[in-house]
DNA sequence: GCCAACGTTGGC
DNA sequence: GCCAACGTTGGC
């Protein structure tokens, strides 16, 4: 059996926040938009049911991991590019040839304590997130400790 | 609101 | 296929 991965997923919380995600029907919802070919390249290859995502709140006052979320569905192909009038249309992308994927998501788990950048900038443990070293990659991989840990802090177990 | 870092585009 | 110009992201 395929061993669980980890994610952590970007949003600004004034385009779609952990609360709307928590709002939807089942908590469950598309992740589409993404528009960056390492983070397709991701969504369409490599993650995968029941992997576990970090819900991260970018360009946020303070920016945080607010909640953890599981993957449930795998990568499919991202029906807005083809849409003119969504959010990030992409006509270049077509049912026959898409360009960009996307999966669902559920909400799981919402942070007691939302763990800020700022503090995971301070434990040595986590100074080889890719949200540490690389701020713009929107679906990023994350170790298993790295989850945990940052679970733990969120649960003000730590 | 500024701007550094990064990704994409397009002329050559 | 190089690289300058431009656009976007996102922390501060």
């Amino acid at each position: 059996m395929r061993k669980k991965h980890y994610w952590l997923m970007k949003s600004e919380p004034s385009d779609y926040s952990f609360e709307e995600l928590k709002s939807e029907i089942d908590q469950t919802a598309e992740w589409d938009g993404v528009r960056n070919y390492q983070a397709r390249n991701l969504l369409r290859d490599e993650i995968k049911i029941g992997d576990d995502v970090l819900f991260y709140h970018s360009n946020s006052k303070p920016s945080e991991v607010v909640g953890t979320a599981t993957v449930v569905s795998d990568g499919y192909a991202d029906f807005t590019a083809w849409d003119p009038n969504s959010k990030h249309p992409d006509l270049k992308s077509t049912s026959e040839n898409p360009i960009w994927f996307m999966v669902d998501i559920k909400a799981v788990l919402t942070f007691e304590v939302p763990v800020s950048l700022q503090r995971i900038k301070k434990i040595p443990e986590l100074s080889d997130m890719v949200l540490v070293k690389n701020s713009r990659l929107s679906v990023q991989p994350v170790k298993k400790q790295e989850f945990d840990l940052v679970v733990k802090m969120g649960m003000g177990e730590i």
